[in-house]
DNA sequence: GTCTATAGCTTGATAGAC
DNA sequence: GTCTATCAAGCTATAGAC
């Protein structure tokens, strides 16, 4: 009875779970400062005190906010990219089924997972474009994924400098984030046809648009690609 | 001497000046709610109350702020696109012109105009990823100058769906203002192979690799296209 | 483990002197 | 136009009852 399951039934384990469930959803939706401890612990219909007790503060709620769902969307990633590798023939898998790896579990988790990981998700857009945490809180927590995709990347497109990959995966994470931000930004932009929660439009176009991007920067080839930069650009 | 000019040098026009550039500075840095009246005032060398007196509250600040610099924006990539297409041949410009004409601007003005427009674009970069403003501030601010460059993408990729431009364009609006957020975050990824502020390497990188994004999705011409898309994604 | 009570500050806004 | 003074409200954090 004292294992992992039975520790999450008992009643702290709970109100810790609803505290983060709270803010989660707060911090998406205002950011750190935009919310105070006493509106989570309303959300929660807890005890303001009781934050400090499970957490020590709000920072370090902030934190274990972050760190909670990291933790199970890297081991996801990572199972799925070695399922695409074992499912690859022996020239490995393409620049898009990699990238479709690194993208995917973020689609379904938002779609299948339920409401706390689409306000994780939505959070993540704005720590990642924040100057204050945007380097050192994703360095955290999604370096060691991030390092093994460019490794996978780097396979496919063995000719590719380490600097394009690099900014490459920089392009990719912006479109990544902002998508998943779930603004409704491209929603009245395009007047309504198009939908920032319609994650299937995305699932079938984020990997081919970034996977275009990788081959062009990433010349896979250098003779074919040079050929089809020159008229591209001139 | 009662031009704009001659207004830029009244003893209060300038003091307002000042607080729109604090505010901007500790804005980008931490965010609305990350910022108090009394640390703007401070950093203008001002009194916290001049932040009423001239712009109503706090929330109107930071609504003159995004102004200010939108408005000068939006003329420059106005005047840089007619450019682009007055340069074009009769079949007009590239989609690689037509993106960079977007993107230019930006760069020139974070290289060029000084560490407010840093300061500007990083903010921008926060409101873009946030659930609260994400949608209405872009909107008012740049929705015309978007659909500008809109039209003049779809004349260069004559066959593309609407949905397929909206959504590319999202892609392209979410690398490049993750770009002009410079977080650090490629710094620390790359162990300093790429630098975040290095904007001459996005410069020669963001409109290849979003070029390459719309051609591949926006099927400029299905017979030529079909052919890459079959041997890249399969 | 949960709650009350409260300490000790800081917040945005404003009234009114100069 | 600028400043001082101040308000009412809200903030995080904590000590201690239960």
């Amino acid at each position: 009875m004292d294992t992992a399951e039975a520790n999450l039934s008992r009643k702290g384990e709970r109100t810790r779970q609803t505290l983060l469930d709270s803010a989660e959803k707060l911090f998406a939706e205002k950011g750190f400062y935009g919310v105070t401890v006493r509106a989570i612990a309303k959300e929660a219909d807890a005890d303001p005190a009781l934050v400090a007790y499970y957490f020590g503060g709000k920072r370090e709620l902030f934190d274990a906010v972050l760190l909670r769902r990291a933790e199970r969307l890297n081991q996801i990633r990572l199972d799925r990219l070695e399922q695409c590798e074992r499912d690859a023939g022996p020239e490995g898998p393409s620049v898009e089924d990699i990238i479709a790896s690194f993208t995917e579990p973020l689609l379904d988790r938002s779609e299948n997972g339920g409401p706390g990981w689409k306000s994780y998700f939505a959070l993540i857009g704005q720590v990642t474009n924040s100057p204050e945490w945007g380097a050192d809180v994703m360095a955290k927590y999604f370096d060691p994924i991030v390092r093994r995709f460019l490794e996978a990347l780097r396979r496919a497109l063995p000719d590719a400098p380490d600097e394009e990959l690099f900014w490459c995966y920089h392009f990719l994470s912006g479109a990544l984030v902002l998508t998943f931000a779930e603004t409704g930004r491209i929603d009245s932009l395009s007047g309504g046809l198009c939908k920032s929660n319609d994650l299937s439009a995305v699932h079938r176009r984020l990997p081919l648009f970034v996977g275009a991007g990788f081959r062009r920067l990433c010349a896979e080839s250098p003779a074919s690609s040079a050929q089809s930069d020159l008229d591209a650009t001139q």
